[in-house]
DNA sequence: ATTGGCACTCACCGGTGGTTAGTGCCAATG
DNA sequence: CATTGGCACTAACCACCGGTGAGTGCCAAT
């Protein structure tokens, strides 16, 4: 069975490499396998057999199937450590990132980059996250603007119109409280924290006290937690042609806010391959997924990944991936 | 020449509906020109002659050149008000965005919709922009968090690690005097604002306190401050598939924030349009641009446009632009 | 000035045959 | 008995070919 599996090896990596169905023959003698391609045949077959591999048409070599790129990925291919340039590369890009909009921004971007894929990260979720800090501004004699901002640098903000004006003094108040209350805990544990909050303020002001904490939960707990970016769409079409005609509903796909956080999933540490059609989503059933959770401190509080055609380099992909994920969890750590 | 120009709309008109080079029979068939074929043969080669149209090969129809098009756009095309139900859904699309990311999220996705372009979108620009307010923040006893709040929404954060502590009364002060001297100016206007500020504080916190604006004028001042986004990149594709062989440098092209950022140019109110090589990039010799600026109470801050084929529907696709241009920019001003 | 007629051009389509990569099977071999 | 060389077979690929049709430019007639 050991020669079978590294037949399949090998046809998966020639086929990885030039994108053209490998037959018995260039497989004999461009990897150095010393059996001849007849016997090589006798082995294809039965990796047909096993449903490992197919042939597009009779005369043809063969390529992996979605179960053969599985079997490569589970058992078969060892992580190909980054070179020296690339690590230098990864950590020039993040350099001098000013803000979380800008760690995020450069790291889909140097994910993209690095695997020449579809590269696509999560923010950092609130509700994983914790307060490190809320403000309450008066811009106005009756407008308030609400500050969130979260330990993985995330900030989020809110103007707020109030029917009554709140003194300063209760604004002080307020804001001390608050943070008191809150600062260091997980934004998801707010609600709990915050459900009688205003009864300690008194009457006149619970009504206006009430609505800013409404207004904070909402921000805390809100639809649009999960923002995702994406970068290398281009890098689609580059694996042109044959992947070419299927790239359109794979960019259709790519625009769906809800398919990207079901692509993304859980926040988890491991990482995870996704392959072809053990994807839900028809329409990227010619493409694999890596995803892996990042996030200081090695908690993940997000996720991050890419995503190409089925026939990726796995080994290189992945990590990349979980190179770039371990460099941004230590820069979130440390600078922001 | 009147009739001329009316022949050479027919072209542009029925050429973008069929994607298909148009010939003299359909032209006089489709279109209610009571002239015979030869006529318009005639006038289509003096068309030609203009350089206004051209032949793909020897026995095909015509389809118009990009200065074609220019003459279309600048003559004989007339704006295409928007039907009820499109100007309901941008009202509906718009409603009940929460915060600045949003309201960009959603007219980028909006506008893309609507016009079946790629649509882009630039952050109101910083600069243009006046200080609605700055706030100073003490995270830990050296650690301070500057936001920079702009009245189009534009929130800015940084923090700030200082050598010295600052006394919480020095904070206070700190905070009321930049807000009483730039609250309402443009932050443009900053730095001559700022540039002696530093000098009202006592000796021994001078420095602290410089540091702090410096870092505010970084805010301000950010090559960062032209922040674009884009959405419906799918559309390209979906002009398949005479389209699709350069679909992907105009991705590559996309992907650049520079190449964006020139595209959108300087936020100007009229509306621009940049049709096919006018362009100085060569990846977009193929596509044409529209683009319009826009901002609260009228004054341009920023641009938005739309992308696509040089072969587009212009008259719906301008007045599209316009009519969003024309909803956020109302938008920001009443909501945000 | 407009129009019908006509010869001409060239993309497009379907069929044809030669070439080639690659297979499956089988008999020979160590 | 696994391995191997030999061989017939298959189907994609390619170049070529002739027919068809859309569309043109030109010209003579109105």
């Amino acid at each position: 069975m050991e020669r079978r599996m590294e037949i399949l090896r090998a046809i998966v990596e020639d086929y990885v490499a030039t994108h053209e169905p490998v037959g018995s023959k260039v497989l004999a003698a461009r990897h150095g396998l010393s059996i001849s391609p007849a016997t090589i045949r006798n082995e294809m077959a039965a990796l047909e057999e096993e449903g490992l591999i197919i042939q597009p048409h009779t005369s043809a070599g063969r390529i992996p199937t979605d179960l053969g790129y599985r079997v490569f990925v589970d058992r078969l291919s060892s992580v190909k450590p980054l070179s020296a340039p690339e690590k230098r590369a990864i950590d020039k890009f993040l350099e001098g990132a000013v803000d979380l909009d800008d760690v995020v921004a450069r790291t889909v971007r140097l994910l993209a980059q690095v695997t020449h894929q579809v590269a696509i990260v999560q923010y950092p979720s609130l509700k994983r996250s914790s307060v490190r800090h809320i403000e309450v501004l008066s811009l106005a004699p009756n407008r308030l603007m609400l500050v969130l901002i979260a330990d993985t640098g995330r900030v989020e903000q809110r103007i707020l119109d109030l029917r009554h004006e709140l003194p300063e003094n209760v604004l002080n108040e307020l804001r001390a409280k608050l943070n008191a209350q809150t600062v260091g805990k997980k934004l998801g544990a707010l609600p709990t924290l915050l459900n009688t909050f205003e009864k300690s303020f008194p009457r006149e002001t619970e009504l206006s006290v009430s609505s800013v904490i409404s207004v904070i939960l909402e921000m805390a707990i809100e639809r649009n937690e999960e923002r995702v970016v994406i970068s290398g769409t281009s890098n689609l079409a580059r694996h042109a042609p044959d992947f070419n005609e299927s790239v359109h509903p794979v960019l259709e796909a790519l625009e769906e806010q809800v398919v990207l956080l079901r692509l993304l999933g859980e926040a988890v540490d491991e990482m995870k391959v996704r392959i072809g059609h053990e994807q839900e989503d028809k329409k990227l059933h010619s493409t694999s997924v890596i995803t892996t959770g990042y996030g200081p401190a090695g908690d993940s509080v997000a996720t991050l990944g890419v995503i190409g055609p089925t026939r990726m380099d796995y080994p290189t992909s992945m990590s990349a991936v979980s190179a770039v994920a371990r460099y941004v969890s230590r820069f979130l750590q440390e600078e922001i």
